[in-house]
DNA sequence: CGTCCGCTTTGACCCAGATCAACCAGGGAG
DNA sequence: CTCCCTGGTTGATCTGGGTCAAAGCGGACG
């Protein structure tokens, strides 16, 4: 867990997502000037960092801690549209208006630029832009993925799924070096059940099948065990080994 | 409808999407450049442009027609991730290798640029890597709205929700300038069945019930009417008004 | 140390949409 | 003119996941 940095600090070098973020490529004059521009916010857990609607007029990188979008129908229907975790940009150059709710759910800092500075210094400085592309195309390419996730699979098939993607996220090496796979859900039962488009119910339903066949093992609600991670991604319905040979 | 052109036509300046494709905001020498490096290529309505996991050697932009990009499960299940249409762009700068299949719908014309030349080119000419970004955005935007309707939607909200989509890429004025909204589906059952995350009973059954309730006018399979466009809206749950009041 | 509250689990029942199956319409080929 | 073949419609039935309801379970707080 990253200390909640001091808010006057300038200092990009020790930055733990320095070589992640939006500023990855920057050389070290680019950098210099990012950091004229830049400032920090911190949000408690389920603090909201912005509405649907609301002008924004800021861009940011999640330093750390964790954020939502989620899309709200007038009816109260929601669905998560996006996970932020650290490196990961808020924010869209060129238009003012946000088209869904950023929520911070856990203790979240964001090291933010104001719009204008910004936009000035992604045509003056190509490795911002750059990076930028990159990430917006990976961001695409995954909200895709999840689009089958959300159109095609079942409820246990996006259990799985989603706890395929922790999994790759969160690893933890256990000290004595086995590489054993447990991580601590990062979301509430409703958050999940918002991400996957079903119900909380449904989602706790699911993860019980998923410890009943051992497929996973829960220590306590939030801390998760993977045997065997091939054996999730088969439930994944992702075929896990193929793609390399041919 | 756009006759497919002389495939050693060089001229951009007649182009139907010059002002929405990636080449929009080019200026006349970057044009030139571009235009050294591009080639056309036409395919038949049915015929695959290029399947997951090939290494595809170009990217392009759509100049007429339509394809649909679609990620398949090894058990045949199948989820349209996207569909593209004049001026829209496939290909990922940075990257060879495509995860969903692109397949032509009807009869295509694409505008097409090898990779390394292109991408040699998004250095140098900084028109075409801003307005690819903010296209790149606006897939982003609506690949989001889009996990809205596949996780939250009902099947009669999905369907006029598509129908709204068509209706607003593609309404025709009638000769007698009333803004009557009238457009063909580009679409069978099946492929609306697999952008939208059902079986295409559903869909054919949905569209029956919209007829029914006068929500839209069929006239034979594919011609449809929208009489009242609000009440489209209205069905497919989102909300038309607000947004400029407050 | 008890109680209250947010989160979670579990059960019983129901319904939207899937599945299985039959049939229809139109248009191209022989 | 008929045959067939592709895409579309419609009906009957089944079921995964939603809905409604109740109860468990920490942990914060008085």
């Amino acid at each position: 867990m990253y200390a909640a940095p001091d808010l006057a600090r300038q200092d990009c070098s020790g930055c733990p997502i320095r070589h992640r973020a939006v500023c990855a490529r920057c050389e070290p004059d680019e950098l210099t000037r990012l950091e004229e521009i830049k400032f920090y916010r911190t949000y408690e857990a389920g603090q909201p960092v912005a509405w649907a609607g609301d002008k924004m007029d800021f861009v940011a990188s999640v330093v750390s801690g964790a954020a939502t979008l989620t899309q709200t129908m007038e009816d109260g229907r929601r669905q998560m549209v996006g996970l932020l975790l650290p490196s990961d940009f808020v924010g869209r150059p060129g238009r003012s208006d946000l088209s869904y709710d950023v929520v911070a759910v856990t203790d979240l800092v964001m090291c933010c630029f104001r719009k204008a500075p910004f936009e000035q210094l992604m045509i003056t400085t190509p490795h911002v832009a750059e990076r930028l592309l990159e990430m917006t195309l990976d961001e695409l390419d995954a909200a895709r993925e999840w689009m089958l996730v959300l159109g095609r699979k079942t409820a246990r098939e996006k259990i799985a799924s989603l706890l395929a993607i922790f999994a790759r996220r969160d690893t933890i090496l256990t000290p004595d070096g086995t590489r054993e796979i447990r991580f601590d859900l990062p979301l509430t039962r409703e958050a999940m059940a918002d991400y996957l488009g079903l119900t909380l119910e449904t989602v706790s339903r699911q993860i019980s099948a998923l410890k009943r066949d051992k497929v996973i093992v829960l220590e306590g609600k939030r801390a998760v065990q993977v045997p065997d991670f091939n054996l999730l991604m088969e439930e994944a319905g992702d075929d896990s080994d193929g793609g390399m040979l041919v």
